[in-house]
RNA sequence: GCGCCCGUAGCUCAGAUGGAUAGAGCAUUAGCCUCCGGAGCUAAGGGUCGGGGGUUCGAAUCCCUCCGGGCGCGCCA
C-alpha cells in the first residue's frame, strides 16, 4: 500500500515543481524519524533551494500552499528547515491494506520474460555443510521475491560431477576402502553410515594422503581423465557416487523447502558438445585468439579490458598480472571458465545446442526436479519443460568467484551479446565460518594465529565444518525439547511436526538476517537461539494471533467465517471503519502498526532492487515485534467497546496475513501452534 | 603490486538513492503471569560510527589519505 502512494507523492512534486519553477530535479523521500512527522517526507527543498537561491523554507510553504490533492494524502506540513512532511489518510491507508493483503502477488503469464536463478552448485562428493545451506536459502529466496514480483523463474542447480573433487573420492575408494563398484553401491544402500558422511570422511582422507607424496597426483590425473571419457569402471563409480550423493543434497534441501527445476549436469555439458559449440563461436567472432608468442603461447586466449593488446610485448606485465584469460589451455583443454561461458550461452538461448532430460526427483511437494540425461528426452515438448532461454540470469555464487564471473560476462560482451552480458547479474554472498570456540568444540585442531581470528574457514577438503543435517538434526532436537516443555498434550506427529517448522524458521532466517557482505561467524548458541530476532519469533506473533480466533470461536464458531471475511477487507459487524481510531493523538501507536503491515509490498521491491533478502527478514521481525507490542497493550478478547474490538480484531487479521506472507517469501511456515 | 569487500554499543549485526535526536538482538541490571500463550512485554546503563583531512545548508553514508582485517588476481574448479 506504501509505494503507490510514496510513488504518487513523488510524481506529483516533480511534475509541480518543473511546472512552477521551471526545474527539473530528482525528487527522493524517506521516512520521517517519527511518526508526529507524517508518513513520507521530501528534502527536495533543500536541493531547490541552491538552485533558485531562495530559502528552503520559503520554497516548501509555497509548494505545500500551491501543490494540489493527491490521492491518499490528507495533507502536507513544512518542518524543520524546509522539509515537506506528507501526512496520509489514515482510514483509506487502513481499508486498502486490508483488502490488498494477502494479494500483493503478482501473476506470473507463461509469455513475461524468463529469468533463470542457479544456486546451491555442490560439488557430489561429500555432505553439505552449513556454508552450501547460506548459498541454497539465499538463492531459494531470492526465487520466492522474483516469483512474487510475477517474474517467471526457472531454478537450476548446477551439478559438477566430472571435476576434481569426484575422482578424489573415487581414489578414496579404490586406495583406501579397495572396494568395487559393487560393494560401493552396497555401502550406499545400506545408509549406515550415511553415504554422504562416509564421503565426507573419505575426502579429506584423500586430501592427505595425496599431500604425503606428490607421485600419487598422477593417479589422479587418470581417473579423471577416465571419468571426462564417460567410459569404463571408474567413470560409472563416478556417475554412481556422484548421483547418490546428489539424492542426499536434495533430500537435505528438502527440510529446508528448497525445490530445483533443473539439475544441470556438467557431464551432459561435455557429452552434448556444448563447449565445441562455444568455441566456434568464439573464434568466428574474435572473441578469443591463439597466443602464438610469450608465457600464454599455445593457448586460446580471451583479451580482458584494454590489456588486451599486449600479447608478448615483453614479460614486463610482470608476475601474476593476466593480461588475458586463457579459455583453452596449450594441452588443448578447455577451462573452467571456457565451460561456463559455454553454459551461460545456452542459458540465454544463444547456443545452437540443448541437452536432453530425464525427470529426477519428486520434492514433498509433488514439484518435479528433471536432471540432463544422456539417454533423456528433449526439452519443450511431450511433457518435459523447455528449459533455458532466459532473458535475465542469476547466479548465486559466494563472493571469491566475482572475478571468474566477470570473464563470463566480458565473454558474452565479446561475442556480442552486450544485452544478455548486462542481464548477468552476480548474487555474491560472503562464506560462512566457524568461531574459533565451535572449531574447537568440533574437535578440529585451531592454530593459535586461529584462535585469534574471528572467524576460521570451513573446508570439504579438509573434512572441516558443520554438516547441514547435523545442525538441522540438532535443531529440531532442541525445538522438540522445547515443544515438549509446554504442550504435553500434543501428539507425537504434532510435536515433530512443529519442532521441524521451528527448526526450518530458526535456521533459515538465522542465514537470511545477515547482508549478504556479512561474513557469518557460526555459533551453535546463536543458532539455537529460538528468542530474539529469530525465525521462532516471527513464528510464534503468528500463533499469538490465531490463538486470539481460536479462543473466540470456542466461543461462538460464527468467528470462523468472521476471521476470513475480515482477513478480506469486509466490514463484518460494523460498517464504519473507525477513523477516529487511528487518527486520535493516541492512535499513533495503531497507525504505526498498521503503516508497517501496509509496507510489505514497499520491502519486498526494495529487496529485489538490491538482491537482497535480508531486507525481508528485517521487516518481518519488526512487524512481529510490534504487533507483540500491540498484543499485549491492548486486550482483545476481553475489549468492552465492540466498534473497538471490531478494529483491533480487523488490525490483528491484517497482521496476521501480511506475517505470514513475509515468512511465506523467507520459505519459513507458520505453524498454528508452537 | 593491482582490484574488490569490511571496520558502527561489551558481543553479533541493521542503517537503499547523503537528511531531522545513529537503531535492533544477545549479554548485564531492575521490573511484569486473578488478564487473548512469558519462545513474550516494560525500563536502565552502554557510541571519538577505525584515525585524520575534504566536499556540502547537511556525512556512519560521497572523495582523498593513513591504520587494522578479509578475499580475489592459476595452462585449479
Amino acid at each position: 500500500m506504501y509505494q503507490p502512494i510514496e510513488k504518487r507523492v513523488r510524481e506529483a512534486l516533480t511534475e509541480h515543481i518543473r511546472a512552477k519553477y521551471g526545474e527539473s530535479v530528482n525528487v527522493v523521500t524517506e521516512r520521517p524519524p517519527k511518526i508526529e512527522m507524517g508518513e513520507i517526507a521530501s528534502p527536495v527543498c533543500f536541493e531547490l533551494a541552491k538552485r533558485l537561491k531562495r530559502a528552503p523554507r520559503q520554497i516548501a510553504q509555497e509548494i505545500a500552499a500551491s501543490l494540489g490533492k493527491i490521492e491518499g494524502v490528507e495533507r502536507i506540513e513544512i518542518a524543520g528547515g524546509g522539509y515537506l512532511n506528507v501526512f496520509l489518510e489514515r482510514g483509506a491507508f487502513f481499508r486498502a491494506a486490508c483488502e490488498g493483503a494477502g494479494r500483493e502477488a503478482v501473476a506470473v503469464t507463461a509469455n513475461s520474460p524468463k529469468a533463470i536463478v542457479e544456486h546451491t552448485a555442490i560439488n557430489p562428493n561429500k555432505a553439505a555443510h552449513i556454508g552450501h545451506l547460506r548459498n541454497a536459502v539465499i538463492g531459494d529466496t531470492f526465487v520466492r521475491l522474483l516469483r512474487h514480483a510475477g517474474r517467471r523463474v526457472e531454478v537450476q542447480n548446477y551439478i559438477d560431477n566430472t571435476g576434481v573433487q569426484v575422482a578424489d573420492v573415487i581414489l578414496g575408494f579404490r586406495e583406501r576402502d579397495k572396494l568395487s563398484l559393487e560393494q560401493v553401491r552396497a555401502l550406499a544402500a545400506k545408509q549406515q553410515p550415511r553415504f554422504d558422511y562416509y564421503c565426507w570422511d573419505l575426502y579429506a582422507w584423500v586430501t592427505l594422503w595425496l599431500a604425503e607424496d606428490k607421485a600419487r597426483l598422477e593417479l589422479r590425473g587418470q581417473v579423471m581423465k577416465e571419468i571426462e571419457e564417460g567410459r569404463g569402471a571408474v567413470a560409472e563409480m563416478a556417475e554412481f557416487v556422484s548421483t547418490e550423493i546428489l539424492r542426499t543434497h536434495l533430500r537435505t534441501m528438502d527440510r529446508l523447502g528448497i525445490d530445483y527445476d533443473l539439475l544441470s549436469r556438467e557431464s551432459e555439458v561435455l557429452a552434448m558438445k556444448f563447449w565445441d559449440a562455444a568455441f566456434r563461436m568464439l573464434k568466428e567472432r574474435g572473441a578469443v585468439r591463439l597466443a602464438t608468442s610469450g608465457k600464454q603461447a599455445g593457448c586460446w586466449i580471451m583479451p580482458l579490458g584494454d590489456a588486451g593488446d599486449a600479447e608478448g610485448d615483453a614479460g614486463m606485465a610482470g608476475e601474476g598480472v593476466a593480461e588475458a584469460k586463457i579459455i583453452v589451455r596449450s594441452n588443448g583443454t578447455v577451462t573452467y571458465v571456457g565451460k561456463d561461458i559455454a553454459y551461460h550461452l545456452w542459458k540465454f538461448g544463444l547456443l545452437e545446442r540443448d541437452f536432453r532430460y530425464a525427470k529426477f526427483h519428486e520434492h514433498p511437494d509433488g514439484h518435479i526436479a528433471w536432471a540432463t540425461a544422456l539417454e533423456g528426452r528433449s526439452g519443450g515438448s511431450d511433457g518435459v519443460p523447455a528449459f533455458g532461454n532466459a532473458q535475465e540470469v542469476f547466479n548465486v555464487i559466494d563472493s571469491r568467484q566475482k572475478y571468474p564471473q566477470q570473464v563470463v560476462r566480458e565473454g558474452l560482451r565479446a561475442l556480442g551479446f552486450e544485452e544478455q552480458a548486462n542481464h548477468l547479474t552476480h548474487i555474491a554472498y560472503d562464506v560462512v565460518g566457524l568461531t574459533p570456540r565451535c572449531a574447537v568444540e568440533l574437535g578440529y585442531t585451531v592454530t593459535d594465529e586461529d584462535a585469534k581470528r574471528p572467524y576460521v574457514e570451513m573446508s570439504g577438503r579438509k573434512g572441516q565444518g558443520v554438516k547441514a543435517d547435523d545442525l538441522l538434526d540438532e535443531m529440531e532436537k532442541h525445538a522438540l525439547a522445547e515443544v515438549d516443555a509446554r504442550h504435553r498434550d500434543f501428539s507425537d506427529a504434532e510435536r515433530t511436526s512443529v519442532a521441524h517448522a521451528i527448526a526450518m524458521g530458526a535456521l533459515r532466517y538465522f542465514l537470511l538476517k545477515y547482508t549478504r557482505s556479512t561474513i557469518i561467524a557460526f555459533d551453535f548458541k546463536d543458532a539455537l537461539s529460538f528468542e530474539g530476532e529469530t525465525g521462532p519469533y516471527v513464528q510464534y506473533a503468528v500463533v499469538r494471533a490465531r490463538s486470539i480466533w481460536k479462543k473466540l470461536a470456542e466461543a461462538n464458531p460464527g468467528w470462523e467465517a468472521a476471521k476470513a471475511a475480515m482477513a478480506k477487507g469486509v466490514e463484518v459487524f460494523h460498517t464504519a471503519v473507525p477513523e477516529q481510531l487511528l487518527t486520535a493523538p493516541e492512535g499513533n501507536g495503531f497507525w504505526e502498526l498498521v503503516l508497517l503491515a501496509g509496507s510489505l509490498g514497499s520491502q519486498v521491491d526494495a529487496s529485489v532492487a538490491a538482491q537482497e533478502p535480508a531486507f525481508v527478514a528485517k521487516y518481518a521481525f519488526q512487524l512481529a515485534q510490534q504487533f507483540n507490542m500491540f498484543y499485549h497493550k491492548h486486550h482483545i478478547i476481553s475489549e468492552q467497546d465492540p466498534v473497538k474490538q471490531n478494529f483491533l480484531l480487523r488490525l490483528t487479521a491484517l497482521v496476521e496475513t501480511q506475517l505470514v506472507s513475509a515468512l511465506k517469501l523467507l520459505g519459513i511456515e507458520a505453524p498454528e501452534k508452537m
